[in-house]
RNA sequence: GGACCCGUAGCUCAACGGUAGAGCGUUCGGUUUACAUCCGAAAGGUUAGGGGUUCGAAACCCUUCGGGUCCACCA
């Protein structure tokens, strides 16, 4: 053995001896209770962060239950990420000088699924350096025909239940990632803009001022509003305004939406931009087309400002407005203002038709479940509480995303009689062109062309149901006549809501009838709404059943400063850096030692470095114990079974203090295992093997050694197997590394030795 | 605007009603062959401030200050 453990070149024999001897795959057995838990996929073609190492704590718990002799699965998976990875793919397209444009839905798909193949063994192999016992034959992609095929399914199930919808909303819509998002999924930013005072002329003569944020957005008002309480503005209720720059004539209304004390208490209604205005003007039945467009331009104005980008329109109109004498002054603002999570670009309200789940009769369910303690929120009360108050006030999901990558929704329009009706837009020969069914059949294009090149199509909402074209949702699509798919695809979450459903087989499968709910779900709490508790909801729907008994939720990483890991900061760690610096175990180690539950973990190199300093103390113990075995002088003792029970009356009163220690600790990791607290456990496990065992017990039986006393060599061993089989859900390369050294006559590895009896 | 969390050793955090601890860092002393990725020792805390409850408070209550998070609004 070398003086120094060397993690190179180890960690990977071990893993690949775990792997074929088949340990990660739980043999299922009627007679025992599965220990499950899903890994929270990652996005198939990302590589690791810090953040996935800390599925360490689910690894501890399959390696402790796996020693305890449960059937225990832990299941790997991959996402297709939607929007995420289709981003990257766009800027991977970019570098090419290529735009998503430039190509069909399915050329476009196929070039990203590639992309994808390309690199989902990344992460995969990145997991594995970990030494995450993940049951790697049972590995699932979110793409998978058969779990698309379930998702698919959910879809027509809710839409037949009537808790699927369609309808025409404002939508923040990100203009460069050309789709819309959920509320969940926006961001805000804070900065320092301007309000702009704007003086708006009279019928009558006169004028009155209101303030706006967005100057540009005057070419679509439909009214100002007042507050009726408001005595300044009384008499101007009812009067008419001439709209500066398109001298549209629109009436002053009063409603008691408007802060009196904001701006000068007169406001400009936007029905199409502005969530409110929108509200506002369904009330008043005011309306006005939508006057900027999905690629983000003026548009429906009738003026030159139509084709102009906002940011440019809104400069010009600012000009115009001085020009006119209209134009008050502009004050600092403090605002926030909505940006797309994926690229940061300003999102756009935009009024869109899109699909949405009917969310409360699936929150309800959900609610309850976690109130009946059938799923436990731990380790804090106050996710509980977060839990509740977001499922309580839950808004109908948006799950309509334009982008190609991901599934389809199923659901097809007529297009006979609706050519007027469906607005598309298609590829051909290189060009796009946009346009109404009617318009491009009538400029001699086939309908076959149109599918074929189709890349988004938009079909508005009547409010006459008879205009609406007809809707079929099923598996595919009808034979008679034309029909055309929607182009939107599912918001990811709607998939992976799915997962400990289809991941597993629903609906029916023997893996599904004996894993499903599985126990444990560990996670982060920045995705309990995006994901834990839709799955709730899923889950819930589709099999009835809670999909997990325990919702763990472990914390954020920071640097050692306290700081958030970000690429802008310049802290983000790698996490295969520090495997190769030092040790997976090491790695593993200190992002539990340490880590109080609630709190934030704070992991920086000097702490790794620590416990790789600890992994090498193990290593070293090992080495002193096989040094003694191999150089012992009385011959024919087995160490490794019978020596320590043939000395029982001979043992010293050190000898019964260290065993009687080991049983505490013994009792202490196994009890702070079960209550989630990892990081006790591993305190206690450094402390004792360190400090109590090292430190005292071998000094103390140096010299006993040296005069063959077999007692004491078998204590030592007994004491030192019993660590290494606590530790090795923690530290699990170095420990079976050592056993096989010291254990060289034993068949079984230490990853499915039996953990102790408590 | 609503809700929540945190202020304890230089740093990151424990202790959750009973003598304030650990890791890392710092200082001093050690090459007695498992380990210098080590061992031994030391320094370092009116537990953010104030008030209250209690035999006893870092912990429970009130309050001030400071840091952070989530949700809603933001013309």
């Amino acid at each position: 053995m070398d003086k120094i453990y060397n993690h190179k070149g180890i960690e990977e024999r071990i893993y690949s001896m775990w792997e074929k001897g088949g340990y990660f795959t739980p043999k299922i057995d009627p007679a025992k209770k599965p220990f499950t838990i899903l890994l929270p996929l990652p996005n198939a073609n990302d590589p690791m962060h810090m953040g996935h190492a800390l599925f360490t704590v689910q690894d501890i718990l399959i390696r402790y239950h796996r020693m305890k002799g449960d059937p225990a699965l832990w299941l790997p998976g991959g996402d297709h990420a939607g929007i995420e990875t289709q981003f990257v793919f766009e800027k991977y397209l970019s570098k090419q000088g290529k735009s998503r444009f430039d190509f069909d839905r399915e050329t476009l798909y196929r070039m990203i699924s590639e992309f994808v193949e390309k690199n989902k063994n990344i992460n995969r192999d990145q997991m594995k350096r970990l030494g995450f016992s993940l049951d790697w034959t049972r590995y699932h992609y979110s793409l998978e025909p058969e779990i698309v095929e379930t998702v698919l399914d959910t879809f027509r199930q809710l839409y037949k239940d009537g808790l699927i919808y369609r309808d025409e909303r404002l939508v923040n819509y990100c203009t460069r990632c050309g789709t819309g998002f959920s509320d969940l999924e926006v961001k805000d930013q804070e900065l320092e803009g301007l309000l702009y005072f704007i003086n708006f002329p009279l019928l009558k003569g006169d004028f009155i001022q209101i303030a706006t944020t967005r100057p540009e957005t005057i070419l679509g008002d439909v009214a100002v509003m007042v507050n009726p309480k408001d005595k300044r503005y009384k008499h101007l209720v009812g009067e008419t305004v001439i709209l500066p720059i398109t001298n549209r004539k629109i009436p002053i209304i009063a409603d008691e939406h408007v802060d009196m004390k904001f701006g000068t208490g007169a406001v400009k209604v936007t029905p199409n931009h502005d969530f409110n205005d929108f509200e506002i003007a369904k009330k008043h039945k005011l309306y006005y087309p939508p006057i900027i467009g999905f690629e983000g331009k003026m548009q429906n104005t009738k003026t030159d400002y139509d084709g102009l980008k906002v940011l440019i329109a809104r400069e010009k109109i600012l000009g115009d407005l001085k020009v006119k004498n209209l134009y008050a002054y502009a004050k600092k603002h403090h605002m926030v203002v909505k940006i797309c999570y994926k690229c940061g670009k300003t999102l756009e309200p935009l009024p869109l038709p899109q699909w949405y789940v009917k969310t409360k009769p699936l929150a309800a369910p959900a609610i309850k479940a976690v109130k009946e303690g059938k799923t436990k929120i731990v380790p804090l009360k106050r996710f509980e509480k977060l839990y509740f108050d977001w499922m309580k006030n839950i808004l109908d999901w948006n799950i309509s995303r334009q982008i190609v990558w991901g599934p389809r929704l199923p659901v097809w329009y007529k297009v006979d009689g609706n050519e007027q009706r469906i607005w598309v837009s298609f590829l051909t020969q290189g060009s796009v062109k946009q346009g109404l069914v009617d318009q491009h059949l009538r400029d001699g294009y086939s309908f076959d062309e149109i599918v074929k090149g189709l890349q988004r199509l938009l079909i508005p909402i009547y409010e006459n149901k008879n205009k609406q074209p007809e809707v079929y949702v099923g598996k595919k699509q009808p034979e008679d006549g034309l029909w055309i798919q929607e182009t939107d695809t599912f918001d990811t979450w709607f998939l992976s809501s799915q997962w400990p459903l289809t991941t597993l087989g629903f609906p029916d499968s023997e893996d599904f009838r004996y894993f499903y709910p599985t126990s444990l779900l560990d996670t982060m709490w920045d995705i309990l709404f995006f994901w834990v508790a839709r799955m709730m909801m899923m889950g819930l729907y589709r099999a009835k059943e809670v999909p997990f008994k325990i919702i763990h939720l472990h914390c954020r990483i920071v640097d050692a400063k306290g700081q958030k890991m970000a690429k802008s900061r310049g802290n983000v760690m790698n996490p295969i850096d520090m495997v190769d610096k030092y040790g997976a175990d090491a790695l593993r180690f200190s992002l539990i030692f340490g880590a109080a539950p609630g709190s934030d973990i704070a992991i920086s190199d000097d702490k790794i470095r620590g416990m790789r300093n600890f992994s090498n103390k193990i290593w070293n113990v090992g080495r002193f114990i096989k040094i003694n075995i191999d150089n012992f002088k009385i011959q024919n003792i087995d160490i490794s079974e019978c020596g320590f029970k043939a000395h029982r009356s001979h043992l010293q009163p050190a000898d019964k203090k260290i065993l009687s220690q080991l049983g505490s600790l013994e009792k202490a990791v196994t009890k702070n295992i079960e209550g989630y607290r990892f990081d006790k456990a591993a305190e206690r496990l450094y402390e004792f093997i360190w400090h109590v065992f090292a430190d005292k017990y071998i000094e103390a039986v140096k010299e006993r050694l040296k005069n063959n006393d077999q007692t004491a060599l078998s204590v030592l061993k007994k004491v030192f197997d019993a660590c290494l089989i606590l530790l090795h859900p923690f530290m699990p390369f170095v420990t079976e590394e050592i056993y096989e050294k010291l254990n060289s006559d034993r068949k079984i590895p230490l990853i499915i030795s039996s953990w102790p009896q408590v």
